[in-house]
DNA sequence: AAACCATAACTGTGATCACAGATCACGGCA
DNA sequence: TGCCGTGATCTGTGATCACAGTTATGGTTT
């Protein structure tokens, strides 16, 4: 009877589709940058890598379309979208309005437990960011996983998924360019305002922690900007 | 040469799939409020109505469950999803934060053109309201597409975006309230807020713009959380 | 007349087939 | 040798079939 119950327990409540399974595959591989922009990927394909059948695949590139974090081509080709200088501008400036303000309502609504855990990534982040090579997967995840902790203390998590929308147009484009210049994480302010933020969280200082979210994203964004890869339009 | 020249000017750069279509008009009916949270619907029984097979249908659901507009109960049944009062307290907070700072950013982004539409929207919306028995779904209609006019003139069409998904949520919710209760279009302060924003876009105040669709949004939500017809937990 | 159980009719999910159109490579022509 | 056309191949889209599970229904029994 224990067994049962303890199974009936660990059932998750919802049961996760292939459909699912493959969307959340695709979403890590954009986020963290393994897929470029201009990547073409095909349903045959990538549903006989995955071992599925095209159905999956279909769902969850809609849903992905949906969002714009891929298109069609007319030519009937899926890929990551292009970004050009200007979109990337656009996306930039809501991230830093919305993001700010999660940031800011985070440093009044962070429960002790948010505190410990956004101190907690905060650490690992830095300690790996200060290392002669560091595994820049291990950052990138870690650098999302130090976001989202202070998104989710806000206790709105409608603007956490929101800002998850944001971050997978955003992720080919950032985490691509991290992937050419290593250097960004050492040299880049990511570390100083981390600790900015954390800072103004723990002291409950919302403007503070807006100020160290936006510095954040201005940052990587006027890097990427300076270096010029993105397309021209 | 000039007729094919006209005719690749007249087609349009993306085709629409069935799917597109599906998604539309289901997209329409729930931000009109003609679909009540708790509505269930069929992938067949929506198909044969639009007298097309299952698969457009599918593609259309999977996008408006991803984005949290439908929802798939665990007995496999699709169906609006049934707001709490506090999730609508939540997403009242996002999109007065939101929608409050595309009309700041509008207040100084706008141009000559848009606000005349603006103007035009507003003065068809004020004088709908005002009628002894106003057509409820073109009010509904006339108000969206003010709103719209307001955030499409920040010259940031991804936070255009993220507010349609939002709104997407908050249709079933907020019109199907209206439905019931009329009188919310002449009574609450709607025409007063309308009119207010218009006069701080025109003024260029982008604080004053902010105020006044804050108000307009929390005026609406405290008057469907005072009916009390929401859900309890 | 009320309760109960079996069966039939639905549900979404996944796989497979069909089709129009675009891409690409190969072979023939200039 | 360079260019163009043409067929094979691959693309997403739509339809249909199969399946496991739930819901509703109708008949039987107490």
């Amino acid at each position: 009877m224990s067994v049962a119950i303890a199974l009936t327990t660990i059932r998750p409540l919802e049961r996760e589709t292939l459909g699912d399974r493959v969307y959340g595959h695709l979403r890590e591989l954009l986020m963290a940058g393994r897929l470029a922009p201009g990547d073409k990927l095909s349903l045959r394909g990538t549903a006989e890598v995955m071992g599925v059948s095209m159905m999956p695949v279909r769902e969850a590139v809609s849903r992905l379309v949906a969002d714009r974090a891929l298109e069609v081509a007319p030519n009937r080709a899926v890929r990551v979208p292009i970004m050009t200088v200007s979109q990337f501008r656009e996306l930039t400036t809501v991230r830093i309005e919305i993001e700010g303000f999660a940031a800011q309502r985070a440093a009044t609504a962070a429960s002790a437990d948010d505190i410990a855990r956004i101190a907690t990534l905060e650490s690992a982040f830095r300690a790996l960011s200060l290392l002669v090579r560091p595994d820049l997967a291990e950052a990138v995840r870690l650098n999302k996983d130090l976001h989202f902790a202070i998104y989710e203390a806000t206790g709105l998590p409608t603007l956490a998924e929101i800002i998850g929308a944001l971050w997978l147009k955003a992720g080919p484009v950032l985490n691509l360019d991290l992937g050419a210049n290593p250097d960004r994480l050492a040299t880049g302010g990511a570390v100083r305002f981390h600790a900015d933020a954390l800072a103004a969280i723990r002291a409950g200082d919302g403007p503070a922690a807006r100020a160290a979210i936006a510095a954040d994203i201005r940052g990587a964004a006027d890097f990427i900007i300076a270096r010029g890869g993105l397309a021209a339009a």
